[in-house]
DNA sequence: TGATAATTTGAACGGTTAGTAGAAAAGATG
DNA sequence: CATCTTTTCTACTAACCGTTCAAATTATCA
């Protein structure tokens, strides 16, 4: 009886993505944008298959598990986060400009690969085993390297040193990775634009100068 | 054979509660911390039962499905979160004041609610029907609040009136959000410590006035 | 105490899912 | 064409999950 009325309707939307090659990589790509807006746990590899236009089935022939999707996931992420940033950090660049690099560095793979990006900062919990804690060391570096750019301009005297760079560290990722929440690629703003306005945030401040 | 190896011990740590005593509010307080930890989707009722010491079964008595739980836990978080901003942004205090005490708030909420925030801020996708829309709805009007706040001292000319008011507050609120995935309350800063950083960096910046 | 109401249990159900196996199909090679 | 490799499909399973419900237990108070 309670039955009859139907539970909200079937929200998920078909987009079927006109059967690209199906590869480890399309695989991933595919999925990121489905876990992103339903979650990994309320994706079955089902949906993952019927985007694609495929069987589940075929996709075990490319992929081991559910979670290496989600490794791989992360994987993406952190290979195109990691290295420009360190790039940034060990160059001679004076700190403000570094910083500045950094954010635009960090906006910019906010922005760009955002459904990887709210998976990233969103369903890490469903890693297990050593990965988890990999991606868990590998975040704590990241962060890192923020610190250092922040820690060797309050040093120098460029940046003000009454502020504990963890913190400001943790408000300025933060700052950032609200973008992959609410950033749309065909808005009003570039994420270029974007990376501008949180660095001259963070810079100056909203207060000018007297 | 491959089901030998057993697959990565269940990492769920037993978190008995001692056994306070079973009402929705108690439901909803144990399922946030629940959530938080594992995520909506991979948290089952069971789980939620075990950690109070009850059955599944009796959950029901007190709650009429699971996504309820979760529509509670975003209302009590809008509930601590809403009024008191209204307050802010009525007052007659002036913008920059106004701006202090909202990141204060909100940063105060982050910390203090941190189980009912994580979920907050991602489970959103698991809401289905009108509540979803209601929820999408209360969120944008939270931030049209903050905007206000800048649009104001903009106008008024206390602050710089160059930056998106928008994309400022995205960043604002991304900021302080990010406190719930990692301020541990009984670490070296209060939130209102916290709170005092981020309203430094936002009014002044980083780099010391020239 | 005993009647009544409130609360909890435990089992069962219908449905879904990750993962497996094997046959079929398609494609390459020579 | 014949053989081998790669890819996909169908069908199945064992487990789990949300939900329901009648029965059992516990609390309330006349």
């Amino acid at each position: 009886m309670s039955n009859l009325e139907k539970p909200e309707a079937n929200q998920k939307k078909e987009i079927k993505l006109g059967r690209v090659r199906l590869t480890q990589k399309a695989i991933v790509a595919a999925a990121a944008v489905l876990f992103a807006r339903a979650g990994f746990g309320a994706t079955s590899l089902d949906d993952i298959a019927v985007a694609m236009g495929v069987t589940k089935g075929a996709l075990y022939y490319h992929v081991k598990n559910k979670e290496e999707i989600l490794r791989l996931i992360f994987l993406t992420v952190l290979v195109v986060s990691e290295e420009p940033l360190q790039r940034i950090v060990e160059s001679q660049l004076p700190p403000a400009q570094k910083l500045g690099r950094a954010i635009a560095h960090h906006t910019a793979v906010a922005a760009d690969r955002s459904p990887a990006m709210i998976v990233f900062y969103r369903e890490q919990v469903h890693l297990t085993g050593p990965f988890a804690r990999e991606i868990t060391l590998r975040k704590k570096k990241y962060e890192r390297y923020f610190e250092q750019i922040i820690e060797e301009g309050s040093q120098s005297g460029t940046f003000k040193s009454d502020l504990p760079a963890k913190i400001v560290v943790f408000g300025l990722l933060g700052m950032c990775n609200s973008l992959s929440q609410w950033y749309k690629p065909d808005g009003k703003f570039s994420s270029q634009q974007v990376a501008e306005v949180f660095v001259k945030m963070v810079e100056n401040g909203l207060l000018p100068c007297v």
